[in-house]
DNA sequence: CGTGTCGCGTAC
DNA sequence: GACGTACGCGACACGG
C-alpha cells in the first residue's frame, strides 16, 4: 500500500504547524491539572502516533513553521496580514509540541524565513531525487503542486490519498500549473489578493486553455468574455505576485539528512516525564506496557492429532475468558467453501484443529459451547455459516473484530483483521507468506492461507478482544455492539441461509419479452438517428444528440454531455428520440440487472437466491445486501412488477412483507421533538396530508394529489439536508418556489430546523453525529475549508441521525421478531430486510397469527428503543413479493 | 484478457 | 456543483 515500487523506501513529510492548527481549533479545550490548555498537543500527538502505528513509515520528518516574518512578508507586505494573533492558548502549546517530537525521537526541521510548506516542498524534492516514496501529511490544498509520481499526499482526517491523478480531477490540471490557478484565485485564508473576480472556476478554465499566467497575460486581448479580460488588466500585476506568493520553495537552505530520517525508538525517560506532565494517562500507560513487556507474536501451537492432544490442549488453557478463533476455508467456492479445520487461541496456548477426522472433535465441541469463553472472531456470520455446514452450533458470548471496528470506524470500508491488528496490536499478520494479491477478507476467494496464517489471526483476536472492548466502552458503544450488533448477526446468518425462492421461468419469458422489445426499439431509435451507434453508450449517445442531430445540451457531466433521464426529458421537447432512449434505457436496464442476472445467481441445490446482508458497509448503520442485491429490486412499472412477481413462497406458503410507515418522519419527530410533528403521529393521521396543510396553509378539503405530493418530496427532502435546488430540480418549480416551500416548513415545524442545525453544531464540535442508540459516524468533512466539502458535511450531519437512527430501530425489531420465530412460529422464516421492511415465508396455516405477532413486535420495537412516537407496521401477503407489497 | 473508473439507474 | 445511503450494469481506458 505505501508504495507499488517495492524497492523505494518511504518517507513521511508531516506538516507540524498545519496540524497544531487544525487541532486548536478542530478538537474541544482540555487542560492539564496546571492549567496548561493541551488540546492542541494531543491531537497533534495522536496524529502523529497515528501515521506510526498505521502506516510504518521507513522515515518520518517533522516541518514546522519559524516565527518571524518570511521571504513571502518581504516579498509581499500584507502576507497573512488579515490573520489574528496566534492566540496564547494555543502559542504556549507549540513548545510542548516541540517537546513530543524530540521525545520521540522523531527528526524535526525549522528555518527562519521559510514556512514549514516551503521546507517540506524541498525535502520532497529532494527526497525523490534520492530515490524514496515521499508521503506529505496534511489537509492543505495548497501542497498539490508537489504531487509527482513518487509524491502523494495523505490526509489523516479523511483518510484520503491524494496524488497526480486527483490533482487532475480537482483542477483539471498537472500539479506544477497549480500555483497559477491558485494565483489567479488568491487566497483569502493567507491574504493573497488573486485576481480579484476570479474564483476557482473561472481559474480553472483560464489555466486549462492558457496554461501559465504570464502566457494568459500575453495573450489577454483573446480573453473572452470581456469582464474577464478587464479584470485580467487591470490586476496583471496582483496575479504575478500572487502567483510567487503561492509557489512553495524547492531550495530553502537546509540540509537533506536521508540517514537520520528512519524511526528510532523514543527516548522513553523522556517520553514519560512529558506525558506526566500533560496528563496524558492513557498514552502514558501505553507507552509503559509496550516498553515493559513488549510481547512476542508467536505462542506455541500444537497440532491437535487425535482425542487425547484434543483434551490436553482443552486442559492447558486458561479458564473463561477469551477464545481466539479463525476458521480455515479451502480454497474457492466463494463463502460456501468447505472447512478445512481452524485455529484456536486463549492466552499463551493455540491450536490448529483439522477437520479430516471426527474423532477428537468432542472435547473441542464443549470448548466451543462453553459459555463462560468469549468466541472472539473476524466476521461472525461467515464463521457460523461455515461451522453451520459442519453440523456445529457455535455457542456465545460472541465478539466479531469486524463489526467492532465499524462501529468505532464507519467510514471505513475496509475492516480486514490484517488492518485491525496493524493498527491496534502494532503487528503485521502474515507476513510470513509470500508473495501475493492480498486477500479482500480471510474469506475471500483468493488463496486463503495456511494452517499457520489462521494460527496467527486467532492469536490476534485474542489480544485484540481488550483493546477494542476498550474503545467501544469509551465512545458509549458498548450496549450498541453487545445488545443490537452482535445478537443481529446470527439472524443475519439464518436469513442468507433460508434465501428467496425464484421463479427462474417466469424471468425466463420475461427475457424473451424484453428481447424482442429491445430489438424493436433498437430499429426505431437508429431510424430516428439515421444509423447505427451503441444506445448503451453514454458517449456515443451524446455524439448522435448533440452532435449529428444538433440538440442543446443540457448540462456537462466530468467526461462529457449528459445524457441522463432529466436530461432526455428536457430534450423531449426538441426531438422524438429522447423519449424512445429513455424507454429503452428502462427496459434494458431491467433485462441485464435483473431478468438475466438474478436466475444465474440461484443456487443449484437450494433453487433459491442467497443474498449476502452486509452490517459492516453502509456508514450511517444501515445494512448492504450483494451477491445479488436484493435491496434494490424494482417495484414500479409494469416490467419492475413482473420481476417482483417473480419472488415467489414455495407451495403451502405465503409471502408477508412488513413495512414501517413513514419511518423517517417519525424519527424526525422523536429527535426534534416538534410538537406539531408529534402531535400529526399521535393522532395517527397522514403526514404527507398534514405537512401540505401548513406549507400550502389550506383545510384538507382543499388539498390536490399535486400538493400533497409536494409536500411528501419537502419531508424527504428536509431528510437528505435540503437545498433549494435539489428539491426545485424534483418537484419541478422555480429555486424560489422550492426555497419558499422549506421556509414556511420551517416556520411551522421550528424545532425541525433547531435539530438540524443542532446536529451540525455537534457534529462541528464533537466531530461526528449520533444516533438514538448511540451509533456514532464521524463526519471530518465538516472541519473541511472547501464550502463544497462542508455543504456534504452538513447534510450527512442532518441524514446520518435519521437514517441511523432507522437503521437501529429496524435491527432491534429483526432481534425480537427473530426471537418470536423461534419460541413460537418456528415454521415462519424470515428471508429479507429492506432497511424499513421485513419479509417473511409463513406456512399458509398460520399466516393470521404470524401477521398479529410480527406486527405487534415490530411496532413494540419503538418502546424498547425509547421513540416517542408510535409506529405503525403496514402488511401484505401474497404468493408473490408483488401481491405482497403493502 | 483482467482491472478500475464513469455514467447511469434501481431501491429505501 | 447542486438532496442522504447503498449495489451493479455496460462502456471504456489502461496495462498486461
Amino acid at each position: 500500500m505505501a508504495s507499488n515500487d517495492s524497492h523505494r523506501k518511504t518517507l513521511y513529510l508531516i506538516d507540524g504547524s498545519a496540524y497544531i492548527y487544525r487541532a486548536f481549533f478542530g478538537l474541544p479545550a482540555m487542560n492539564n491539572s496546571k492549567g496548561l490548555q493541551t488540546h492542541a498537543i494531543f491531537g497533534f500527538t495522536m496524529t502523529l502516533l497515528k501515521i506510526i502505528r498505521e502506516k510504518k513509515p521507513d522515515g518520518l520528518v517533522v516541518a514546522f513553521d519559524e516565527k518571524g516574518p518570511t521571504l513571502r512578508h518581504a516579498a509581499f507586505k500584507d502576507y497573512k496580514a488579515q490573520r489574528p494573533p496566534m492566540p496564547d492558548g494555543m502559542s504556549a502549546q507549540i513548545p510542548y509540541i516541540h517537546r513530543v517530537v524530540e521525545a520521540l525521537n522523531i527528526p524535526a526541521v525549522r528555518q527562519s524565513g521559510y514556512e514549514a510548506d516551503d521546507l517540506i516542498g524541498t525535502l520532497a524534492h529532494q527526497a525523490e531525487q534520492a530515490g524514496f516514496d515521499v508521503v506529505i501529511v496534511t489537509g492543505d490544498k495548497d501542497m498539490f503542486q508537489l504531487l509527482t509520481a513518487h509524491v502523494r499526499i495523505y490526509d489523516p482526517v479523511k483518510d484520503k490519498w491524494l496524488g497526480e491523478a486527483e490533482c487532475l480531477e480537482r483542477f483539471g490540471v498537472e500539479p506544477a500549473r497549480v500555483v497559477e490557478i491558485m494565483g489567479l484565485m488568491g487566497d483569502a485564508s493567507d491574504n493573497i489578493p488573486g485576481v480579484k473576480g476570479i474564483g476557482e472556476k473561472t481559474a480553472m478554465k483560464l489555466i486549462a486553455q492558457f496554461g501559465t499566467i504570464d502566457e494568459l497575460l500575453r495573450r489577454v486581448d483573446v480573453v473572452t468574455p470581456p469582464r474577464i479580460k478587464a479584470l485580467l488588466i487591470d490586476q496583471a500585476e496582483n496575479a504575478r505576485l500572487s502567483r510567487r506568493l503561492v509557489t512553495i520553495q524547492l531550495d530553502s537552505p537546509i540540509p537533506f539528512e536521508p540517514e537520520t530520517y528512519h524511526l528510532k525508538p523514543p527516548h522513553q525517560d523522556q517520553l514519560i516525564n512529558l506525558l506526566n506532565e500533560l496528563g496524558f494517562i492513557g498514552l502514558l500507560k501505553t507507552f509503559q506496557s509496550s516498553f515493559t513487556h513488549p510481547e512476542k507474536a508467536v505462542v506455541e501451537t500444537e497440532l491437535v492429532q487425535d482425542e487425547s492432544s484434543a483434551q490436553r490442549f482443552v486442559k492447558s488453557l486458561p479458564q473463561g475468558g477469551v477464545l481466539g478463533l479463525q476458521c480455515l476455508l479451502a480454497p474457492g467456492a466463494g463463502a460456501q467453501a468447505d472447512v478445512q479445520g481452524f485455529a484456536l487461541c486463549s492466552g499463551d496456548r493455540s491450536a490448529f484443529i483439522p477437520l479430516n477426522v471426527q474423532a477428537y472433535m468432542r472435547p473441542i465441541i464443549a470448548l466451543l459451547h462453553d459459555s463462560t469463553r468469549t468466541k472472539v472472531v473476524h466476521d461472525l456470520k461467515a464463521t457460523l455459516l461455515a461451522f453451520h455446514r459442519i453440523g456445529v452450533t457455535l455457542a456465545g458470548p460472541f465478539l466479531d473484530i469486524m463489526v467492532a471496528d465499524y462501529l468505532l470506524n464507519p467510514n471505513r470500508r475496509d475492516h480486514q483483521l490484517e488492518t485491525v491488528a496493524l493498527e491496534l496490536l502494532d503487528h503485521r499478520l502474515g507476513t510470513g507468506k509470500q508473495e501475493k494479491a492480498a486477500p479482500k477478507s480471510l474469506f475471500d476467494d483468493a488463496d486463503r492461507g495456511s494452517r499457520e496464517e489462521a494460527t496467527e489471526a486467532a492469536w490476534a483476536l485474542a489480544r485484540l478482544a481488550q483493546p477494542l472492548t476498550e474503545r467501544l466502552s469509551e465512545q458509549g458503544s458498548r450496549a450498541l455492539f453487545n445488545d443490537v450488533e452482535i445478537p443481529l448477526i446470527p439472524v443475519l446468518a439464518e436469513i442468507e441461509r433460508n434465501g428467496f425462492l425464484l421463479d427462474v421461468e417466469g424471468l425466463h419469458t420475461l427475457s424473451k419479452e424484453l428481447e424482442h422489445d429491445l430489438e424493436k426499439m433498437i430499429e426505431t431509435i437508429q431510424g430516428l438517428a439515421g444509423g447505427e451507434f451503441n444506445i448503451n453508450s453514454p458517449k456515443q449517445l451524446a455524439t448522435v444528440l448533440f452532435e449529428k442531430l444538433g440538440l442543446k445540451p443540457i448540462r456537462k457531466t466530468k467526461t462529457g454531455y449528459s445524457t441522463d433521464e432529466d436530461t432526455l426529458a428536457q430534450l423531449a421537447a426538441q426531438h422524438e428520440l429522447p423519449a424512445q432512449i429513455v424507454n429503452y434505457r428502462s427496459l434494458s436496464k431491467l433485462k441485464s440487472t435483473y431478468v438475466d442476472a438474478l436466475p444465474e445467481m440461484v443456487n443449484p441445490e437450494t433453487k433459491r437466491l442467497h443474498t449476502s446482508l452486509n452490517q459492516t458497509v453502509a456508514a450511517t448503520g444501515r445494512l448492504s445486501s450483494t451477491e445479488p442485491n436484493l435491496q434494490n429490486i424494482p417495484v414500479k412499472g409494469e416490467y419492475g412488477l413482473r420481476i417482483r412477481e417473480a419472488f415467489i413462497a414455495p407451495p403451502g406458503h405465503t409471502l408477508l412483507c412488513a413495512d414501517y410507515s413513514q419511518i423517517e418522519p417519525r424519527i424526525l419527530a422523536h429527535l426534534s421533538q416538534d410538537s406539531r410533528l408529534l402531535a400529526v403521529f399521535a393522532k395517527g393521521q397522514d403526514i404527507h396530508m398534514a405537512t401540505a396543510m401548513e406549507i400550502f396553509g389550506l383545510p384538507s378539503g382543499q388539498i390536490t394529489r399535486d400538493m400533497r405530493r409536494v409536500a411528501k418530496t419537502v419531508v424527504f427532502g428536509i431528510v437528505y439536508g435540503i437545498s433549494p435546488f435539489g428539491l426545485a430540480s424534483n418537484i419541478g418549480v422555480t429555486q424560489a418556489e422550492a426555497k419558499k416551500y422549506i421556509e414556511t416548513f420551517f416556520e411551522k415545524f421550528s424545532a425541525v430546523r433547531a435539530l438540524m442545525d443542532r446536529n451540525i453544531e455537534e457534529g462541528k464540535t464533537k466531530g461526528y453525529t449520533t444516533t438514538i442508540l448511540g451509533r456514532r459516524r464521524p463526519i471530518p468533512e465538516l472541519q473541511s475549508g472547501d464550502p463544497v466539502q462542508r455543504g456534504f458535511g452538513e447534510r450527512m450531519a442532518v441524514n446520518s441521525p435519521i437514517q441511523g437512527s432507522a437503521a437501529d430501530l429496524i435491527k432491534v425489531a429483526m432481534i425480537s421478531v427473530s426471537r418470536l420465530l423461534a419460541h413460537e412460529l418456528p415454521h415462519t422464516k424470515m428471508i429479507l430486510q429492506v432497511h424499513d421492511e421485513l419479509i417473511f415465508e409463513v406456512p399458509e396455516q398460520h399466516l393470521e397469527e404470524t401477521k398479529q405477532r410480527v406486527k405487534q413486535e415490530m411496532e413494540g420495537a419503538g418502546k424498547r428503543i425509547g421513540l416517542s412516537v408510535p409506529l405503525k407496521v403496514d402488511m401484505g401477503t401474497g404468493h408473490n413479493w408483488r401481491l405482497a407489497h403493502p
